[in-house]
DNA sequence: GGTGGGGTTTGTGTATACACAAGGTGCGGC
DNA sequence: GCCGCACCTTGTGTATACACAAACCCCACC
């Protein structure tokens, strides 16, 4: 469709999510028309879909801002990934190929290895666990198979990989989501839905308190001189 | 903010929901900058809005193409709505203002007499059925107060507003979604989380078979005569 | 010295012009 | 008569120019 809309949509987008553009920044448009190096015509079709995402927001009569994230943002978000992922996994359950789902149990089991080999603290461990519990976002909504479902939690990801960047898991945290992710999935390839959605919430309840936990801390200690927090 | 392109994309949001434009038909820029009198800066805006909200989406290649609605389409559409209007009715249950909802109970204990005192197929008391379950989703987003539930509930009310016009309810079915209704306020009234969510899952389950019984007919009816041309 | 008003500046909203790509059509060749 | 190629038409993507509204600043007046 469209190129430079697209990207500069994409490169915004990641700006944001990646806090280079933190919260309570302005989008001027000719300002990021300069900086993108493209006209402000596809620049207004990207802040379009920000707005549309809750990435951006209309400030006071004119211009718009990168959106605030709060504790209360957090919960709220929470509530909401809560009613679609309980929706999903409880689908997933119903619905879904049992031998990408096997593959998956199998790798979660390795987790603890994966995490106590090195460092647990390491990046590149934790990298590869963050990409296994997208794979295993991904085979959920493979399985779900409904965009509308599918299309929200997107929506709700996005905020999620946003707040990611401000609560850093410990990794006595990483251990326990894996053993939650696991149960799971150990839900779905037994096709229960029931367990699956209760496990599920058992999951976000854990989580979302762990988040709020380490955000406490970042997020009034980030007010104030809001340069971003070492990401080492 | 913007004007023009505001009123576009109400008006051509109006007038797919409404029917006006029926799936399938092409949404190309130059058309409507002419019929609707404004130029193609406005329209693209609106354009996109419609996209991300799901009503239009891009035709191969080239150009946007209104959304078809199909049974598939309304199964989706339900389980996601099923959800997000479980998670709000428990959430309302815990946060709600008491008497907002005293007052709804009320009122929806006279919709049999409401239905009742003329034909019940008049559209009259219909419209006064259908306003009277709209205040109750108002008060049903008031009492959450959550903006990503709400925002993702009003997504998928475009799209049910747009099926209604499909599926004309029966009047029986219509006393039956009032009960259904006055279960679920009365799970709210009582701060009965639980069993405002199970009300809500029951009433959805119905609603959403007595819609697909009366879109069997309306869709495979409209479906061999759809004005889409095969492209390739 | 403070306040109000007007001008200026800045930024968004809209219109239009230009570039390019895709598809359709017509003409010519086989 | 059919197939293929080229041109033309049409529509989207992008850039830019113009209009208007709001906010800020400065000056004058109280």
């Amino acid at each position: 469709m469209a190129r430079a809309s697209d990207s500069a949509y994409e490169r915004l987008r990641a700006e944001i999510v990646g806090w280079q553009l933190e919260p309570g920044t302005v989008l001027a448009e000719v300002e990021l028309s300069n900086r993108l190096g493209i006209s402000r015509t596809p620049v207004r079709e990207a802040l379009a879909r920000l707005v549309a995402d809750g990435l951006a927001e209309p400030q006071g009569g004119r211009g718009l801002v990168v959106t605030q994230v709060s504790a209360e943002n957090v919960v709220e978000l929470f509530e909401l990934r809560q009613a679609l992922e309980q929706q999903a996994a409880a689908l997933a359950a119903e619905r879904r190929d049992v031998s990408v789902f096997v593959r998956l149990q199998n790798e979660l089991r390795e987790v603890p290895a994966l995490l106590a080999e090195a460092d647990a603290a390491a990046d590149p461990s934790r990298r590869a666990y963050y990409e296994l519990v997208s794979r295993f976002d991904d085979a959920v909504d493979a399985a779900v198979k409904n965009p509308y479902l599918v299309g929200a939690l997107n929506g709700v990801r996005t905020h999620l990989s946003r707040i990611r960047r401000l609560s850093h898991d410990n990794p006595a945290r990483l251990l326990e989501a894996a053993r939650e992710h696991l149960m799971i999935v150990d839900a779905i390839v037994d096709g229960d839905a029931r367990l699956a959605e209760d496990a599920t919430r058992v999951h976000l309840y854990r989580s979302l308190h762990s988040t709020l936990g380490s955000l406490d801390t970042t997020l009034t200690r980030a007010a104030p001189e809001q340069r971003d927090v070492p990401t080492r």
